[in-house]
DNA sequence: TAAATCAAAATTGTATACCAAATTTCGATT
DNA sequence: AATCGAAATTTGGTATACAATTTTGATTTA
């Protein structure tokens, strides 16, 4: 019962069941939680007011999708917001934290070579997770984890997607050398490599987007116009 | 007609008519503004998702306060996104956007020297909207408006309080400079000199603050504990 | 007087039912 | 195959009801 209403339907679609541009039918979702319209209708607000879906009037809400420049513009902001967080976690964590960071580095490690692509996944979010924290800062942090929660529908894929032979050892590594820099309190250079590791996540999604489909990121019949 | 039910009720607490710490009564707010108790909550989830309000179950919800340390971090992280929109916006706004730029510093050196608060204070939030659209990024763009947002209660205090003596020329000259290094494509000086407005805003703030109140920020009762 | 206690009143969260307006679906037609 | 239009569906909102809590206020006690 940890989960809330919102949190539910924030699951269906960051676990992907929901994809960009699926709508969200209230009645149906009323009936499958077992709850009223009333609720659902709540929920759907709110995580339109976040930002993972949108609503237009008298329109079903709909999974927000991306077209390309949006997508670059939204990693681009992440990578400046990420770079942030790494930068004030280098001068900011304690020592916890920092054996932390090392640990989830080592079972990164792990399941990198394992190819446990749900593990690795997990253990990305714990990473970047470590340094929201360790930035100390609730502002960037919410900040920081929203963005991300928006993002979450199309970089997901790159981990989930079976038929996608994405190398699982390229982001490991990055953040290596990330988490390097952190432990020895290089603000400057965990920016950038924060920031430079945003960035070839965004070319590796768009190489994997283009190889999926023609010139549409969205898996819906109509994509929508910039 | 162009405020939805949510912007009306967001700008209760933007015009300072509920400040934080302030409860919103759903009942009372549906019938002053003639709808049902539905849509009311519905603009509450909207607005608590967005964290310009909180919710706690069962409770009504509040305006949000931040207690010093919090605004300090929403400052430093303002301080950070703000600096981003204006390095950005140094290098990509068009020529029209630029003319734009200067006729609100034009406007903005007049209303300091009539001392209108008012007008001034609509000036500062067109100043900083032009280099929030100037940046080319809807993300960053969006990230900047809503912690403007969030910190709005508190920063409007410093034009509108009628007994403090805040010296509108400062903050004017600090625009004006920023302005200027956009205008000459300066990047690194307009997000430096944007962090150090950004900074010394927080310092008028509490000083603003410290000198109405002796340990408190909020004017409720009981301060929210850190 | 100040603090503690307990009952009454008010408020939230959700359910239901109902309705108008708009959108979507789908079959008929060109 | 594309278009058109009517029927069915869906949203957005009103109103009412009610249990679970929270808040308020009065009363009692130290």
């Amino acid at each position: 019962m940890a989960h809330s209403l919102r949190q539910k339907l924030a699951d269906l679609v960051l676990t992907g069941e929901l994809r960009p541009g699926d709508r969200l039918d209230e009645q149906s979702l009323a009936t499958r939680f077992g709850v009223s319209r009333t609720p659902i209708r709540e929920a759907i607000r709110q995580l339109a007011a976040s930002g993972l879906i949108e609503t237009r009037p008298r329109r079903s809400a709909v999974v927000r999708s991306f077209n390309r420049e949006e997508l670059g513009e939204a990693f681009e902001a992440m990578g400046e917001i990420e770079a942030l967080c790494a930068g004030r976690a280098a001068l900011r964590m304690n020592e916890a934290e920092r054996l932390r960071l090392r640990s989830v580095i080592a079972a990164s490690e792990d399941t990198c070579a394992r190819g446990d692509r749900t593990a690795a996944l997990e253990l990305d979010f714990e990473f970047h997770g470590l340094l929201h924290d360790g930035a100390r800062n609730w502002m960037l942090k919410a900040i920081a984890e929203e963005t991300r929660m928006k993002i979450t529908p199309y970089s997901a894929a790159l981990f989930t997607m079976e038929d996608y032979e994405a190398d699982l050892l390229q982001p490991h590594q990055q953040h290596a050398a990330i988490a390097q820099s952190v432990l020895d309190c290089d603000a400057v250079a965990a920016g950038k490599l924060m920031r430079e590791h945003i960035a070839q996540t965004l070319i590796a999604l768009e190489t994997f987007f283009e190889t999926a489909s023609e010139n549409n990121i969205t898996s819906t019949k109509k994509g929508s116009g910039g």
